[in-house]
RNA sequence: GGGCGUUUAGCUCAGCUGGGAGAGCACCUGCCUUACAAGCAGGGGGUCGCAGGUUCAAGCCCUGCAACGCCCACCA
């Protein structure tokens, strides 16, 4: 399985594989261990019926990174996963399954449509799970849950029941958000708001003539965006402040069309400086018409069926639908000379964000649940710190939605879901609120009872889900070690929808805190930006990628790109990049592999005997720091920042610089402790490295590493290198800093020269001291990256030739007369005095100002006065190169 | 109507408590060098949205404006 670094890098060639060994050795499932801390995280549970989008892709392989991290670092860590029913979201499934096959739910009645469903879940559920596993997640699956499994309905019966005795769960006639084709209510937050261009309609309502009774001369004009809710009309109001209207004080008005006398009424509501100062009042169908309608006890004319077509109510209009109820009032209003105006209007209508289809306000019988005491609680464990909030920009939305909470509706006209644990004795209509279904009814002991119809809002289920899915309301073991959770990673779309409930229900039920930290996560938009969705058609399907590219590749780009605050802007050439380095990380550990030595013990080689030389200590030293950084960024969730460190680290330090480097040593075919040092090193080097990347691509790593020699069964459960004080090498990196200018200088002036890279160049170099001891040293290695002949020390100054280059102080000839293109080297020259003068012009500038010179800090003056004398003595050298090689032309 | 965010190279973005404008991609030049052309070496490119202000010093702080995006809100 674990056989050969070959060819290319091919990810759908090894993951399969490797998730199945992780799987069969059960390297995810927790077992409780006291001795370690518990680190825990619950899974935002997907739909059941869903698959995974982008969206999730995110979210997964962000907890996967945590996860994996803490595993590695020796947490006792449990990742739960499992699904939610998602009462509407499923139904509405099961449902558009049925119509194709020209049926729906009423022909099959509750129980059959219900077994659908689940028959549905069995053969649908497994899909986003396996994709999950197809993406690497480290799921604890032996720990899985569904929303709707029997323990979960034990604790959602005993929410439902507890809130109710406590007096926070009432049922009442309330208007409500109504989706007439999902045909139940849905909760304020399930409707969003979309700008939509309309009409607002000007009628005419005529009053009553007190003397006839009948409607006179006089009229009231009102105005509506939604005519036919006039059908439903018990009312006219007015300011009370408004003088137009008081001699109208009360007197009635005809409605037309129904032929109704409604009562002209004051209330403070009305707007006097909008339209005519009169509003037409629906109070069964118009949120501020029903508060208008209770202060003044108005009769509440519900005008619409379940579907929204019109009811008796409606008259003559029975049976239309609304839109239909629209066009056809307004004829009659029109013909009867009652309509007096059309203007265009934009309002903001209400649809259902599960099925877009425009809601219908509507006054009915539902239960809620009284928020504001549990919202105080809520509130507070966020602005003390308890729970903590990342980035902390959503905590003002937090704040703002929750101190401003309305009562949620939590009833649901559906079959999938919690059923509602009230029974109504047929016999007394006594209402009996039970955790178990009652045997006859505890006021006239009758036995006719029957459960309400009504089922609850996933949300009121999904709440529990910290808590719930180690075993609550059982005192289970693993409640008790795993509760709370550490770190809740999710979109802010469901803030609301779901931190914060889960915030309120574990204060209540638990007196605890459900998580201490929420990693809100970006949304994944497309290349232009925008919001990825279905109906835009610019969704990128991960499953495609995982597919084509590999789930680490996938991953790996997705976690790049977060960077905490904003949206992330998934591209091709992301993707591509990614998995470039992914093929780069391949090809490396190919050339290591395949020179390392079998007669070396990596696993038991002692460092400290070896030959290391300062490349093996700077790499060392970086790579110290690269861990010590990347653990920084995990902690505060900057993925991005610590993905680029360790593309960075490997492309840059480890292959440009480290492998490029130690090619002498390893390419010598001898048994010395030199090469035994280059070859430790690489293997070192890779294999902590393949350590730290391996949260984030777990299976190209876990691939490589059981490739090269390592100790132990799997990266999963290997531990995570620490930093190690010991291991800082600031000297190290400060001298190789110096040999990579020198390198690149040489690099540089060749390039530009256009000097053939095979081309061996004479090089000297003009410095001492320590300096000069360092490049001795490094002589070979220097003249191996520059593609230079020989190295010498020395002045050149003056001496045919040769050309004049600079790192730093030290002064670097090139004998190029062979091998140069004169015109070429006066241009660069000439570019290089330009540039160099407008910087000694810039610092010169800043020191001859007197108050630069009186109020920057000494460091910044001193820093000045060196960039001045750097650039001076550049422009010196440079001018000095100039004369000499017009000379040699 | 209220609130939030964004504006830096052709594109996507990074720039920490003010003190030398950066990366990746794209582009240009030269290389199929025995891990890698999915690569190597090198290079060009910016009025930091606009207008003021504070400061010795502003991409960063303050004020105003503009554009784009998002969220919230019961105005018929």
């Amino acid at each position: 399985m674990f056989e050969g670094i070959e060819g290319k890098y091919n990810p759908s060639s090894f993951e399969k594989e490797i998730y199945s060994y992780w799987l069969e050795n059960k390297y995810f499932s927790a077992e409780i261990d006291k001795s370690k801390k518990p680190f825990s995280i619950v899974i935002p549970p997907p739909n059941v019926t869903g698959y995974l989008h982008i969206g999730h892709a995110l979210n997964n392989t962000l907890q996967d990174i945590i996860v994996r991290y803490k595993r590695m670092k020796g947490y006792n860590t449990t990742w739960v996963p499992g699904t939610d029913h998602a009462g509407i979201a499923t139904q509405n499934v099961v449902e558009k399954f049925l119509e194709k096959k020209n049926m729906d739910r009423f022909q099959l009645g509750r129980e059959k449509f219900i077994d659908q469903v689940w028959k549905w879940k069995d053969e649908y559920g497994s899909r986003i799970i396996n994709q999950l596993k197809s993406l690497g997640c480290s799921c604890d699956w032996d720990r899985e849950r569904f929303t709707f499994d029997d323990n979960y309905v034990k604790a959602v019966t005993r929410e439902f029941v507890t809130l109710y005795n406590d007096g926070l769960i009432y049922k009442g006639n309330y208007m409500i958000n109504w989706c007439p084709r999902c045909r139940t209510a849905i909760s304020d937050i399930e409707v969003e708001h979309e700008e939509k261009k309309g009409s607002l309609w000007d009628i005419k309502y005529p009053l009553i003539d007190t003397e006839t009774g009948k409607p006179g001369s006089e009229y009231l004009v009102v105005s509506t965006t939604r005519p036919e809710t006039m059908l439903g009309d018990t009312a006219v109001a007015v300011n009370p402040e408004d003088k137009r209207y008081k001699k109208y004080r009360g007197r009635f008005v005809y409605l037309p069309l129904m032929k109704r006398k409604i009562p002209v009424i004051e209330d403070s509501f009305v707007d006097m400086e909008f339209g005519t100062g009169a509003v037409k009042v629906t109070p069964a169908h118009d949120p501020n018409d029903f508060e208008i309608g209770r202060r003044h006890g108005l009769k509440e004319i519900n005008i619409f069926e379940e579907d929204a077509a019109l009811n008796s109510n409606g008259g003559k209009y029975k049976g239309l639908d609304r839109y239909e109820a629209r066009e056809k009032v307004l004829k009659d209003l029109e013909r009867g000379g009652y309509l007096t105006g059309r203007r265009p209007h934009v309002s903001s209508v209400g649809i259902c964000s599960r099925c877009s289809t425009v809601v219908e306000p509507r006054v009915s019988m539902q239960w809620f649940v009284s928020m504001k005491k549990l919202a105080g609680p809520a509130i507070e464990v966020v602005k003390d710190g308890r729970v903590k909030i990342i980035p902390g920009k959503w905590k003002k939305i937090y704040f703002d939605w929750m101190e401003n909470i309305r009562d949620w509706c939590i009833s649901r006209q559906l079959w999938w879901g919690h059923r509602i644990p009230v029974w109504y004795c047929s016999d007394c209509s006594e209402m009996i609120v039970s955790e178990e279904k009652p045997l006859k009814c505890p006021n006239c002991k009758g036995s006719s009872l029957r459960q309400d119809n009504d089922v609850m809002d996933t949300w009121f289920s999904s709440c529990l889900w910290p808590f719930a899915v180690f075993g609550w309301p059982e005192e289970t073991k693993d409640l008790k070690h795993f509760f709370p959770t550490d770190t809740l990673v999710t979109a802010h779309d469901i803030i609301f929808f779901w931190v914060a409930r889960m915030i309120m229900m574990s204060l209540y039920f638990r007196g605890d805190v459900p998580f201490r930290e929420v990693f809100i996560n970006p949304l994944v938009n497309d290349e232009s930006g925008r919001k990825m969705s279905k109906s835009r058609g610019n969704v990128a399907d991960p499953m495609d990628i995982i597919e084509k590219k590999g789930a680490d590749v996938l991953r790996f780009t997705l976690a790049s790109l977060t960077t905490p605050g904003k949206n992330l802007v998934l591209g091709d050439e992301k993707i591509e990049g990614v998995r470039n380095f992914a093929n780069k990380l391949w090809n490396a550990s190919k050339f290591v592999s395949s020179n390392l030595d079998e007669n070396i013990d990596f696993n038991n080689t002692d460092m400290t005997q070896l030959d290391l030389n300062i490349w093996d200590r700077w790499i060392i030293s970086r790579l110290n720091g690269v861990i010590r950084e990347v653990e920084k960024y995990l902690g505060n969730y900057k993925f991005s920042f610590a993905s680029k460190l360790l593309v960075n680290f490997f492309w840059n330090d480890y292959c440009d610089w480290y492998i490029e480097s130690t090619k002498i040593r390893v390419y010598k075919k001898e048994n010395s402790i030199n090469r035994k040092s280059a070859l430790y090193v690489l293997w070192y080097i890779l294999e902590r490295y393949l350590r730290v990347l391996h949260p984030f691509m777990p299976f190209v790593t876990e691939k490589i590493w059981q490739n090269i020699p390592h100790s132990g069964q799997s990266l999963v459960i290997k531990d995570f290198p620490g930093f190690e004080k010991e291991n800082v090498n600031k000297k190290a990196e400060d001298e190789i800093e110096l040999l990579f200018k020198v390198i690149s200088a040489i690099r540089k002036t060749r390039s530009e020269l256009k000097i053939n890279p095979y081309k061996k160049l004479r090089v000297v170099l003009e410095t001492g001291g320590r300096e000069k001891a360092l490049l001795e040293d490094n002589g070979e290695y220097v003249c191996s990256l520059s593609k230079s002949d020989k190295m010498e020390f020395g002045s050149c100054s003056g001496q045919k030739g040769y050309v004049k280059t600079a790192a730093g102080d030290i002064n670097i000839y090139i004998y190029i007369l062979d091998a140069i293109d004169i015109e070429l080297e006066i241009k660069r020259i000439k570019d290089q005095i330009r540039k160099t003068e407008i910087q000694a012009e810039k610092s010169r500038k800043k020191i001859s100002n007197a108050d630069f010179m009186k109020k920057a800090p000494a460091g910044i003056i001193s820093r000045e006065k060196d960039k001045l004398k750097e650039a001076d003595k550049a422009l010196e050298t440079l001018e000095e190169q100039l004369t000499r090689i017009k000379a040699i032309g």
